[in-house]
DNA sequence: TATGAATGAGGGTTCATTCAT
DNA sequence: GATGAATGAACCCTCATTCAT
């Protein structure tokens, strides 16, 4: 009994599962709005009607998506930067943006998912909510970087929610339109503005 | 036979504004997404063939209220700027930058609407392109004033980039959200950090 | 398993179907351009959107009508001659002539519904594409004919070609406008080029 | 007086000639259906109102068309017959159909749109409806040849009915489909054809 | 639970026709 | 007579959602 029940809560995880990775797919390719519930059915291979078992409707699954796949990414960028900097704390957190930056630079559509569906105040209020999937309080991790250093910064909460919105937004317009000066060429420039941001 | 003509153009100037409002109240109450062009000619009082002969379709409408509403916003800015300030640069453009921020702290719908459709890069492509309207060419103003008070800035297209995508940002979420805090308590830390990237 | 998918497909065959004659009723009634969409499904009972599980659009409605109808009707008469004629050949063909001729003068609608869509050398091409449907491929028949009856013809396949397009154009013309003469005092003459026509 | 009265006349004559060439080289170019008033009056520099004051609607200036077209090319043929063709009744009526078919392989379009639109019975009635235009009577310079050339043939009219219906239907398709020969092979055969239909 | 046929409101767009100028 | 801005009915087509199986 247990057992069949096991297993018919693994069949339906996996159905999830496929219907999540097949709108991600779908949305990072032609976008949220051009992408239809027939669409995401067919490549998650269910039929539509199994679509509402699951959400309630395509907001639904995309909030989802956005908080799972951007928790997912800060959480490798966290890793890369712990096995890739030296003690230096700003080196910690740069190097943390760098790799999200490369992530970026290399998949303009995951870029474009991300930033429209990203802000630090929603994500913030969302990594509360999710219980499915192991969550990084990014900002506990910064404040306890700043006191491991020994870092004297007088409002970690607003430097870093001030960071994470200057390096986002110039990021996205850099990446997406070249503007002012190509992604790889303007990093120098807006690391240099996040220490001066870190070192006031 | 001028004034027939004038007349019929005044009547068309008329039909098109009558959309141009129509279409920019139903854009920030529901979202573009969410207007159909039927809402748009029913509350502008025509009918819908109308509509396509002043506009391609929603997208042309919505570049064009985009940018013109945009540019009104920050021309009124500047003239606001030159009235209330003294002579220091810095403070002109806090002051600039603070009228924004109060008239969007007012307007949250007005906001939302200029900020998903507004970028620093594309609003600098689309100034060249408005003729009807006289245009303020941002950058060109931030050069002659740095230039005027003899201030020493390294790259000054891209400071002021950054000021604009780090205020934009932060004060895009604030106002949605109130994260991490509320615009006026806020406003300090933005301006205290536009200084620090100023004077760097 | 096999009776609920088999009842299933019935019941899509019947919409089908349903369709299928709603647009050849109102095809040959008010002609194909002026019939909607939205006129077949009200004639079907359908909804607008089932059209569209059926047929990509009203030309591909129209295509399968008209091959589909025309088939159905040289087979019929094809059968006809059969039954009706004795062993010489030119009478097996005026028969099946004659046959369709009478179908036509009858119902005017069809004969306009068909002649319209109708070719010669379409109709050739189509007949390779059907499969649902057991198809008659009448030049073979043709042929087969002329030298099961062993009659000289120095080229069937252009001899056949002319009597086909001089038979639908004087018919069409003849039961449509009653000119020159009326198709039963018409065919006389008809049947006698025709006869001409092969013996040469 | 006078004079001003046929000066408008003029005008008046213009425009609607200058509607008759820009609705014809349009029909010929994109087909009736897919031709709009627009088009049509934009091509003729006039007004869209303009159109209304020559012109009940689309279809009336397409009968119109038809008509006079159709018409005028039989009068060249008959032009050209008469111009290169020795005593022989045979010989001057297939020239005219040569001098046709000439005609309409070069110019397909014009074939398709006057096919579409003629046929022998409604152009014969149209005939005696044409005041502006001198006509041709087809039948009239027909029966007038064979009692000219002292031909022997039972009935005329119903003959060259059948000569003009195979004609025009043969070379429709094969001209718009090659099948089943291009147009310049399949030549010889029909004109032998023809020749028998009037031998007899 | 899973299916997918059926729905029909609603979208964008076209265009013949009118009518005030 | 000539204009062309304005109209709005009518069109085709999409697609989120339902529900009988």
């Amino acid at each position: 009994m247990i057992d069949k029940n096991s297993k018919v809560e693994m069949n339906k995880l996996e159905k999830k599962n496929k219907l999540l990775s097949a709108a991600f797919s779908l949305f990072v390719e032609k976008g949220v709005k051009n992408t239809t519930i027939q669409d995401i059915v067919d490549r998650a291979g269910v039929a539509k009607g199994t679509f509402y078992l699951y959400f309630k409707d395509k907001d639904d699954l995309e909030e989802y998506l956005t908080t799972a796949r951007s928790n997912e990414l800060i959480c490798d960028a966290i890793s890369y930067a712990n096995k890739n900097s030296n003690g230096n704390f700003e080196d910690r957190l740069i190097n943390a943006l760098d790799y999200i930056i490369d992530v970026f630079s290399k998949d303009k559509l995951l870029l474009n998912f991300i930033y429209k569906n990203f802000s630090f105040g929603v994500f913030c209020d969302r990594l509360t909510n999710i219980v499915e999937h192991s969550t990084v309080n990014v900002l506990e991790k910064f404040k306890n970087g700043i006191k491991k250093y020994n870092i004297k910064i007088e409002n970690p909460e607003i430097t870093l929610f001030m960071i994470v919105e200057l390096t986002s937004s110039v990021v996205f317009t850099s990446i997406k339109s070249g503007k002012p000066l190509p992604i790889e060429e303007l990093k120098p420039y807006l690391y240099k503005k996040i220490r001066v941001l870190l070192s006031n």
